[in-house]
DNA sequence: TAGGCCATCTGGTCCT
DNA sequence: AGGACCAGATGGCCTA
């Protein structure tokens, strides 16, 4: 069998997967969590048809050039971009979306973290360094609130009068005490 | 328009 | 050897 035929019917069968797996790359899916932006669920037929590398004018089988659907036109460009190519690019081709797979199911566990950490309705969505920091901080004060043995709105109500003590809650960046009245609303309903 | 953020490609390194 | 992981480079989009 040719090695091109073989390698191109894996990627089909990869990218296919990838496709039906769309929206549950991440192990954390069965959270549940929604992600409102519809962008982070890109198939990978999506991004390989936005692909610019490797356009290589090359033959079409002619055996798919009748294929009417979608399949049949992915196969196509597949089939431009893979056959009578240099090993190496081929090669190189697979890598790519093995990478743009890994990325994907970070971005899914980014989603699912900002799903946990406590954001105002309206903020705009946090970035991925903005959702680390922040989930930091909110863990830090998870934490303190646990050792300090008080009740948890209390601690909060603490924090707002007279400021935090640790170092961490200067991480509390971009909405600063708004946010932590978020907090404070966030306790207030989960705790009571 | 500059800067921030992001997706993607790429080559190098490490691991199995 | 091949895949996973990583970091640098690049270009697009958006916002102040």
């Amino acid at each position: 069998m040719d090695p091109n035929f073989q390698f191109q019917s894996q990627l089909d069968t990869l990218l296919f997967d990838c496709s039906a797996m769309t929206g549950q790359m991440s192990p954390w899916s069965s959270f549940g969590c929604q992600s409102v932006f519809p962008e982070a669920q890109l198939t990978f037929t999506d991004l390989d048809s936005q692909s610019p590398q490797l356009e290589v004018g090359a033959e079409v089988d002619s055996s798919l050039v009748d294929e009417p659907h979608e399949l049949g036109k992915r196969r196509q460009q597949q089939q431009r971009r893979l056959t009578s190519h240099h090993p190496y690019k081929v090669q190189r081709y697979a890598a790519n979306i093995r990478e743009r797979k890994r990325m994907l199911s970070i971005n899914s566990a980014f989603e699912e973290l900002r799903c946990h950490v406590p954001t105002f309705p309206y903020e705009k969505r946090l970035s991925k360094i903005d959702t680390l920091r922040l989930a930091i901080a909110y863990i830090a004060l998870l934490r303190e609130i646990l050792m300090s043995g008080c009740d948890p709105k209390s601690y909060v109500d603490e924090c707002m009068k007279n400021g935090y003590k640790n170092q961490t809650n200067a991480i509390w960046n971009t909405s600063g005490k708004m946010r932590v009245k978020h907090m404070q609303a966030t306790l207030e309903g989960k705790l009571a």
